[in-house]
DNA sequence: GAGGGCAATGTCAGTGACTGACATGCGATC
DNA sequence: GATCGCATGTCAGTCACTGACATTGCCCTC
């Protein structure tokens, strides 16, 4: 009721995530959000550029995170361990976080809007780990293809940690599974074939 | 003004590339095109789900021709190899195309909705592609990093390929673009680092 | 402690994307 | 040449989003 309460933003999230639940995305509206936090539709709009939006309040302070990381790794290592060591650091944020991170997950995954948007805002993080590599001194094309390697991974591990059931006891870190993921990543691009024993021609290696 | 000209799609496909070119996107209402098309709003919307699918037409076609080079590649070779012959044969249909391609691309860069709607069709792509892997037998997550693998360098090598200026003589076709991007994707996953020689201490490979 | 200023919120009116229901004209079929 | 089916048109409605302006609580200063 009060016109004052304190953190509308937050009061908003909460409620668009709750509606979307409920309701599903299509059928809550921007009105219905506000309401549920004690605003009104325009003061929604004050806070998220549009109703989507409102899911994705996390995305500064991740692309933040993995910035300030690849700027401050040691050197003489590979751009894709510098790119793996970013997401890395973000383990401790998201680690405590994996049931909400599992409701969101499902929320964006029921509407191709919110897919959209989940995918430009990896986009988005992946130009700004690039630019961060850039400024390393990592050549092109190698930073672009550093960090979309390095989306990649992250889509596949963090796919992978969320899923993670409940079985209690051998719950893996996101860390794990961003090195499986490049681990695994390595050996799709080795030279040579990679299942079963050798049973065609030799040639010499791709292109 | 006559109620029966063909291939309505096409003219209001043609209409919405023009009217993005000479006004934007945000300033063309969808009225508009259809105005430009002969035809209404309403028509509009029976041949394209939303403003913005018109620029994506082409998209089932090409995801078709993924899918069949795919399931008809001969066997024995690398995942990354299938994905990237799926690509090189999309070159023919492009080569012809070039300039149109860089139209359509200019357009999709001026605003963020469209470059979404760009994403989620590559995602799209790639997601058929895995799918197509899976049907040969390759496992997970190798089809899964291999489709995604190949969104890059399809990216990358789409992007260089556009850009290319008319220098007249030396034009490089997609393929080439294609099979130099997996090239330096190899690399950068390679097992010790790239550039330079040697400088640091040596240690077993990842993981 | 009255006044003034600032920032967050509210109110209102408008545009345009998109949808459902129903009407209409063109072309083919029997 | 009556009928039918499909592409298109008409109309009315909802909702996301925006700009202009009003209001209200809070803080600072004199």
């Amino acid at each position: 009721m009060a016109r004052w309460e304190p953190n509308a933003r937050e009061r908003l999230e909460k409620a668009a995530m709750e509606l979307f639940r409920e309701r599903g995305f299509d059928e809550t509206a921007v009105a219905d959000i506000a309401a549920r936090a004690g605003l009104t539709e325009r003061t929604f709009f004050r806070y998220f550029a549009d109703k989507r939006e409102v899911l994705f309040g996390g995305s500064p302070a991740l692309q933040e995170m993995l910035v300030k990381t690849i700027a401050a790794e040691p050197a003489g290592r590979r751009p894709i361990d510098l790119v793996l060591a970013a997401y890395e650091a973000t383990s401790p944020i998201f680690e405590p976080r994996r049931p909400y991170a599992k409701a969101r997950t499902a929320i964006v995954a029921t509407h191709p809007a919110l897919m959209e948007r989940e995918l430009i805002k990896l986009a988005a993080l992946g130009a700004a780990v690039a630019e961060a590599l850039r400024a390393r001194g990592v050549a092109e094309p190698a930073a672009t293809l550093a960090s979309e390697a390095g989306v990649a991974i992250f889509k596949l591990a963090f796919e992978r940690w969320v899923e993670e059931d409940q079985k209690g006891d051998k719950k893996k870190d996101l860390v794990h599974h961003l090195r499986a993921a490049l681990a695994q990543l390595e050996a799709l691009t080795a030279p040579r074939p990679v299942r079963g024993p050798s049973r065609q021609r030799p040639r010499s290696a791709a292109r």
